[in-house]
DNA sequence: CTGGATTTTCAATAATCTCTGAAAGATCGT
DNA sequence: ACGATCTTTCAGAGATTATTGAAAATCCAG
C-alpha cells in the first residue's frame, strides 16, 4: 500500500468546516438548535478536547452561545467534561463511539418528544374508550363547562363513530409505542443495538 | 360487553383538537412546521374529506396557510385529494392506515435530510481518503485559493492525524449508511415493515 | 369566450426562535 | 477573605420562520 500523502492545514480546516456546516444543516432539519449541533460537530471532528473560548474563536459564537450550547451537550450525554492540569478552564470531549452517541440521541429523543405523545394519546383514549364496566349513571360532562355551548354541542354523538374515533387513536397508539419500545430496545441493550437491529433486518426482509 | 355510552359532540371536539395540539407540538419538535403537523392531525383524526376552507375555519388559520399545508401535505404523500359530485371544492383525505403513514415520512426524510449529509460525507472522505493509488505528483492544493494564507496554514498536517481524521469520518458514514439502509428497508417491504421489525427485534434482543 | 368559483402565490407582517454581551455567580489559589 | 479567573444567566437585539390577505392565476360550466 502507498504511503499516505500529507496534506496541508488549511485543507483539513476546510474539511471541518464543511463537515460542521452539513452537521449543522442536518441537526436543523430534525429539530435540534443548529449551533448545537455545529459545536457538537466541531468537537466530534477534532476530537480534541476544548474549552469555551476554543469553541467561540473557531465557530464565531459568543460565549453565553457556546456555554449554554455545550452544556445542553453534556446533558444530553454527547460530550464530556474534563480539565487540563494547571488549567481552570473547563473542556469539552466529545464522545467517540456513533453507536453510544446513536443510543443516547435516541433515547433522549424519546424521553424529550415521545413520551409526553404518548401521555396525552393515552388520556385521550380513556375519554373515547368504550366504558363497559363503567357504571351506568356516570356523568358524562365534566364538572367545569360554564361557557353558553350552542345547542348542537350537547347532541350525542353516534355511538360508532364515537367507537371509530377511538379506533384511530388506539392505532396510533399501538405505532408510537412500537417505535418507543423499539427505540428502548436499542437503549437498553448494549452498544451495538442499532449495527445489531440493521444486521438482523437485512437478513429477514 | 356493555353498550358503548353516547357522547355529546362538544366533548368529541375537544379529543379532536387535544390531538391536534399534542400532534403539532410532536411535530415541531421534529422539524415539521406546527400547523402543517396540526392540518394533518385534523384530517386524520376526523376521517372524513375536508376542502380549505373546512381546515381554515377549524383550525383559525388563513386561506393561503391552509392551502399551503395541504399542499406539502399531498406531496408528502400523507393525504390524498377527492372530489365531490356538485362541488369544485377539492377536498382532502388522510392516509388512516399508520404503516403506509410512517413509511412515507421515514421515505421523504430520508431523502430530503439524510441523503444530502451522506453526499457530504462522501466528499469529505474522498478529501481525506488514503490516496494509494494516486499518482505521486498530484497537486494537492486546488487551483482557485488566491487569499493569502497566513503560512502557518500550509504546515502539512501529520498523516497520522489525516488517517484518523478519515477514519472519523468514516465511522460516520457508516452510521448514517446503516440507518438509510434501515430506512429503507420499511420503505422498499410491504406496508407492515415496522411491525415487522418490532416484532424481530424484541424476539432477538 | 365569459363570469364566477376556487386555488395559488408572495410581499408584508407577525410570531418565534436564536444569539449576544455584560453583569452576576462560582470557584480556586494564596 | 480577597482577587483573579472562569462560568452561567438572561433581557434585549437580531435572525429566521411562519402567517396573513389580497391579487393573480387557474379552472370550469354554460
Amino acid at each position: 500500500m502507498a504511503r499516505q500523502q500529507s496534506i496541508p492545514r488549511w485543507q483539513v480546516a476546510n474539511v471541518e468546516d464543511r463537515f460542521i456546516a452539513a452537521w449543522g444543516q442536518m441537526g436543523a432539519a430534525w429539530g435540534v438548535s443548529r449551533t448545537m449541533a455545529e459545536v457538537f460537530a466541531l468537537l466530534y471532528i477534532t476530537a480534541r478536547p476544548m474549552n469555551t473560548d476554543d469553541v467561540m474563536d473557531r465557530l464565531r459564537i459568543s460565549r453565553g452561545n457556546a456555554s449554554m450550547s455545550l452544556r445542553a451537550l453534556a446533558e444530553w450525554g454527547l460530550v464530556s467534561r474534563a480539565h487540563k492540569r494547571g488549567d481552570r478552564k473547563e473542556y469539552f470531549i466529545a464522545e467517540q463511539d456513533v453507536w453510544a452517541l446513536s443510543r443516547k440521541v435516541m433515547r433522549e429523543r424519546l424521553r424529550r418528544e415521545v413520551l409526553p405523545l404518548l401521555t396525552t394519546l393515552h388520556e385521550l383514549r380513556d375519554v373515547t374508550e368504550r366504558r363497559a364496566e363503567q357504571p351506568p349513571g356516570t356523568p358524562l360532562r365534566l364538572a367545569s363547562d360554564d361557557e353558553p355551548a350552542p345547542a348542537d354541542a350537547h347532541r350525542p354523538v353516534n355511538p360508532a363513530e364515537v367507537r371509530q374515533l377511538n379506533d384511530r387513536i388506539d392505532a396510533l397508539l399501538e405505532l408510537v409505542q412500537t417505535i418507543d419500545r423499539l427505540g428502548e430496545r436499542f437503549v437498553g441493550s448494549d452498544g451495538k443495538g442499532l449495527r445489531l437491529a440493521a444486521n438482523v433486518l437485512s437478513r429477514i426482509v
